[in-house]
DNA sequence: CGACGGGACGC
DNA sequence: CGACGGGACGC
């Protein structure tokens, strides 16, 4: 039935249904019967093509099998990947096979097989989505798409499962009018080009969660290992900055010398173009990575974003591997101590010029912008605004806090020092969320707007109250 | 009257 | 390492 006549042919030709058709690594020796045999189990073989040299007809150790549903195809490929069909033989693998069209001949991840994408009646809570998926396997989560402001489902819904074969199960089983597909894997963060990393929020937290790798976690590294070339043009202890705008020497070197090991700020300009150009050079090539990672496509000043570059430094470029590993092992390290630093650096600029002058080596990061500094208001003012801070781990000390929010703010109160809560009046308020992530950037640095943040604040004062009371 | 088909996520 | 088979030129 299966191979021969028209509709063996044309199950050769294209895979469907998709996902449905195995490609088998295994040893040169294996035989389409034996094949036949270890994968029949599992389902319709329809078709099984065992690849060999066009001269020697010799098997090149691959086949193809082609099972009547996707999911008899994940079964045999989760039951067998990895074990050997005939004892004292190599352990073969069996991966579905991408389809003909598309030409690819890149392994498929079984990532992309265990999420699938459904149409849902806005009404499902992704606990109702749950309980009409979890009879076909597994269920990692389930998520459904939102409005974000409003909250309301957009009648789309994700359910991961955790083998392909559960998925593709769902896909086959489930009610029609679910429209259940696989998902479109989630962009990853490796195939993002190098101009798209910009400061986030995101980074700054991951980081703060006792991840001390200083970069995004290990989908960065992933980045550095597939685009190795790239890497090892830039790497380098020297750094070119550009921007539309001209530099102003000290702010920029204010900037970059909020990374360690900053040795020199060479400001240029380009009387034609009146673009900004700098060459910045670090003790280290891992306070380099750093800088460019935190201020590549930093806007500076708001509106103003920077490029920043490797530039050659001169060294040769010998073993990628040991020069990566060493750089990344002291990035390790400049994190840590640029944790500690960063405070104490903060003190020391405050007590070496002064209160009223403790704040203006960070002006370049809002220019003119930057309000002077305010009096304190008498501690019973009334407060118009407040602001919610959340500083991971550990807040900073009270007057540093002080130092730099007397710029804007009037009246101000630490409740926690666990969590830092200001409550201030301000007028500034708007440039918080620039300066924040500056000063604070190796901190996880929550800035709330006042008006979701009140019944927050109330709550920490209510458990306040409540501590001072009990005791 | 009354519901076609459409379809994408801050991890 | 381990991709079937056909077959070629850009914004």
């Amino acid at each position: 039935m299966e191979e021969g006549g028209g509709a063996g042919l044309a199950a050769e030709c294209v895979d469907e249904p998709p996902n449905s058709r195995l490609f088998v690594v295994l040893g040169k020796d294996a035989g389409k019967a034996l094949i036949r045999e270890r994968f029949a189990p599992f389902g319709d073989i329809q078709n099984i093509c065992l690849v060999r040299d066009r001269l020697t007809s010799e098997s090149r150790g691959v086949a193809y099998v082609k099972f009547a549903r996707s999911s008899q195809a994940c079964r045999a490929m989760e039951a067998l990947h990895g074990r050997s069909l005939a004892p004292d033989t190599k352990p073969i693998k069996v991966l579905i096979a991408q389809s003909r069209a598309s030409g690819s001949h890149r392994d498929v991840e079984d990532e992309e097989l265990t999420r699938i994408f459904v149409m849902i009646p806005k009404s499902y809570t992704e606990e109702d989505l749950r309980d009409k998926f979890k009879i076909y396997g597994d269920i990692d989560y389930c998520s459904i798409i939102k409005n974000k402001n409003t909250g309301e489902s957009k009648g789309l819904g994700y359910v991961k499962y955790i083998k392909p074969s559960q998925a593709a199960l769902a896909i086959e089983e489930c009610d029609r009018n679910y429209r259940a597909i696989l998902a479109e894997p989630r962009k990853k963060p490796c195939e993002s080009s190098e101009h798209e990393n910009y400061i986030s929020y995101g980074s700054a937290e991951q980081e703060s969660r006792g991840n001390m790798f200083p970069f995004g976690g290990q989908t960065e590294f992933c980045s550095f290992e597939k685009n190795e070339t790239r890497i090892q043009k830039s790497v380098s202890k020297r750094l070119s900055v550009a921007s539309r705008l001209p530099f102003i020497k000290e702010q920029l070197f204010t900037l970059f010398d909020l990374v360690p090991g900053l040795e020199y700020c060479d400001v240029q300009r380009d009387p034609h173009t009146n673009y900004g150009y700098a060459v910045i050079q670090y003790s280290s090539a891992a306070s380099a990575v750093y800088a460019k990672y935190k201020l590549h496509g930093f806007e500076y000043p708001p509106g103003n974003r920077l490029a920043v570059a490797f530039l050659e430094d001169g060294n040769d470029g010998s073993d990628l591997i040991r020069k990566m590993a060493t750089q990344l092992v002291t990035a390790q390290v400049s994190s840590v101590v640029w944790n500690s630093n960063l405070v104490s650096q903060q003190h020391r600029t405050s007590s070496a010029y002064g209160e009223s002058s403790g704040f203006q080596l960070l002006q370049p990061q809002t220019d003119a912008l930057l309000p002077s500094h305010k009096k304190k208001a008498p501690p019973d003012t009334s407060v118009k605004e407040r602001l919610f801070i959340v500083f991971n781990p550990h807040p900073l000390p009270v007057h540093v806090f002080e130092d730099v929010f007397c710029h804007f703010i009037l009246k101000m109160e630490i409740i926690s020092e666990q969590t830092s809560i200001s409550i201030g009046h301000t007028g500034a308020q708007e440039l918080l969320p620039e300066i924040l992530p500056l000063i604070f950037s190796n901190q996880d640095v929550n800035q709330k707007s006042p008006t979701n943040v009140r019944e927050l604040i109330d709550t920490v004062e209510q458990r306040l109250n409540n501590d001072l009371t009990s005791n």
